[in-house]
DNA sequence: CGTCCTATTGAAATTCTTCAACACTCGTGG
DNA sequence: CCACGAGTGTTGAAGAATTTCAATAGGACG
């Protein structure tokens, strides 16, 4: 982006905090905004007319929220864990799209990198075994926590961004099948949990292992 | 398009037809061309390491094939019924872009429906039941050969692109457990089958409640 | 007519869910 | 300072759904 783009877009910019599970847009919402995400982690979801709901994305900073060009939000988008977004309206980034093409690029990038993201995770939810999918969203945290990951064998801890129930959610599970295979897990020696939340990634190979697929 | 340019991308063009179940492109390959889908359907799909697969997308004609700026396919590409692609290689489609802003956007445009299509289908396999699953299925199909879909109660009948095994792969379930499920909702007089592959929806009503959710 | 391939059906086995009880943490107020 | 309650997570046992294993059916083709 050239400075005065930049210039441009911060003046029609709106910082905004949302604390963790408050909602942002939900499902049918009418958007006139966008946002990009400064801090903390974002979750796309889908409810059934029953109420399952089925976590259908995370985002991390600092992805772009939002559907370029559609008028409507397709799914709810709420916090995970406290976040930081910084908004501007819909306008403001179409005018800068028809100014420079290399924008929409850009934007379109990511689409296809969601895309993959989704599809990855498709195999996940339709051919993975409850072992297999909890170990696969570890290894899928820990790829997006750390973004420098060393080769092999380092030791890594991090704080998941999910609760339980939200990771059954993403999963596919229920909450209680999540918490048997964490525990599973730790008493196998791939992970150790100081607090439900505090994951320490103690074997990386075998946890990749237990993924069954070189997943992302 | 513009004349010139529609004429400028025919000559750099070659139809291709592919048999059902024949492989177009498979994961990992180097890709040098993209095509457009004329005919038939089209099945993208991911594999284990120890053989589970899972369908992760279907397309249709006029879809475009191929990942725009990613040098790699990140999943296998095989024909689901008999198809007909007109190919290209990637510089021309490159080169046209570079003149015509609009054609990024149009494709921009497919990867954000393909990614709706795609976190759809999350919800069907991570929280819908075998029988939800097989009657999604149906619905999607009919939706996509049927595009001007009449708002209720026309009986329609159509050809499945997809094999038993292929529902399957799509679906996250067994051959067994689709064929039980495709017998159930024949039984319930949802559907008619004259064959395995011939569907006529009686009641698109009650498919639908049996979809469990505005799937698409 | 036999063979291959796809699809269906049945019964047993397995995985995951459901239901239920309990543990832990963190605030709040007695 | 401790008790209480709400929220979150863990664990166990019974139940349900789906898979697995196995047998059979039907069509297409030589």
């Amino acid at each position: 982006l050239t400075p005065p783009q930049l210039l441009e877009l911060s003046k029609h910019t709106n910082k905004h905090a949302y604390a963790a599970s408050a909602p942002i847009t939900s499902d049918g919402e009418h958007i006139e905004r966008y946002a990009n995400i400064l801090k903390g982690v974002v979750k796309l979801a889908k409810l059934t007319s029953d109420g399952r709901q089925q976590i259908v994305g995370l985002q991390f900073a600092p992805d772009f929220l939002g559907r370029p060009f559609n008028k409507k939000s397709e799914f709810d988008v709420q916090a995970a864990t406290e976040v930081l977004v910084c908004s501007f309206p819909q306008e403001t980034l179409n005018r800068l799209i028809k100014e420079n093409p290399e924008l929409e690029h850009r934007l379109h990038e990511q689409a296809q990198n969601e895309l993959n993201d989704a599809r990855n995770w498709m195999m996940t939810l339709g051919r993975k075994t409850a072992a297999e999918r909890v170990a696969s969203f570890i290894q899928f945290i820990a790829n997006h926590v750390d973004p420098e990951k060393s080769p092999a064998q380092k030791i890594i801890t991090f704080s998941l961004p999910l609760s339980r129930s939200d990771m059954a959610d993403f999963l596919g599970l229920t909450i209680e099948t999540v918490s048997r295979q964490m525990t599973k897990l730790r008493q196998a020696g791939i992970i150790d949990l100081s607090d439900a939340r505090e994951v320490t990634v103690l074997d990386s190979a075998r946890l990749r292992a237990a993924t069954e697929q070189p997943n992302d």
